[in-house]
DNA sequence: CGGATTTGACCAGCGC
DNA sequence: GCGCTGGTCAAATCCG
């Protein structure tokens, strides 16, 4: 398929009940997509003074949605084929298992097989490399990439059952801002978050009696 | 001591 | 078929 082609409608439904919410990062400005993702997109990338911006409002998050069983939150719809492109050419296709980023997964064997996998990818223009974004993260390993100065960082969501993986790479060309690719979908409530705003949901809640 | 991180090895896919 | 590259594993090491 095209490079350029959403794997939305391709790969399978999502999952029921998945729990997500946007990275809260401090100093996370906005949310947008590595440059390489597509032509189109990296000339979003071409103003020197832009923020890191898809273009348009700062993202509206739903509160209320991360307490709640809900589809994917995302800050705003993302832009067509940046689901897509993160991967390597050819990963993409759809395939039994549906058409998600192709992404490899290798069994105890050594084995791999494809699964789809809801993925995107967003900037970040922060010193750290790891922005908090509620979830806790397990490294499992670290590779040094082609055409790239930093090394890209694997994770793993820590969660007995969760399987969201994401990937953290500084960009060469710009050394202040961090690419993140998230690849999954997680399946429990974000732990940080229910932790700070429960005390805030429940003084609303009581508030709302009145 | 248990969990997290580091790091070299291994494997599969892709291009030539 | 071979080499390159990305992604993952797992033993060693670190750290609270």
């Amino acid at each position: 398929m095209s490079p350029m082609e959403p794997l939305d409608g391709e790969g399978p439904p999502m999952p029921q009940f998945p729990y997500f919410s946007p990275p809260l990062a401090p100093g996370l400005s906005q949310y947008c997509p590595p440059p390489d993702l597509s032509n189109q997109l990296q000339q979003q990338q071409q103003e020197p003074s832009s923020v890191l911006s898809c273009g348009g409002a700062p993202p509206a998050i739903d509160w209320a949605s991360l307490f709640l069983p809900s589809p994917i939150v995302l800050p705003q719809p993302m832009p067509a084929g940046l689901l897509q492109s993160v991967g390597r050419p050819g990963e993409g296709e759809a395939d039994a298992t549906g058409g998600g980023g192709g992404v490899k997964e290798k069994g105890k064997g050594g084995r791999t097989k494809k699964v789809s996998r809801p993925r995107f990818a967003f900037q970040t223009r922060s010193p750290n490399d790891i922005l908090d974004d509620g979830y806790r993260w397990r490294k499992y390993g670290q590779k040094a990439v082609k055409n790239s100065t930093y090394p890209r960082s694997y994770y793993r969501c820590t969660h007995h059952t969760c399987n969201v993986k994401k990937q953290v790479q500084r960009l060469s060309k710009d050394t202040s801002i961090v690419v993140t690719t998230y690849e999954g979908v997680h399946n429990h409530p974000c732990e940080k978050l229910m932790e700070a705003l429960s005390p805030l949901l429940k003084q609303i809640q009581f508030l709302s009696r009145f």
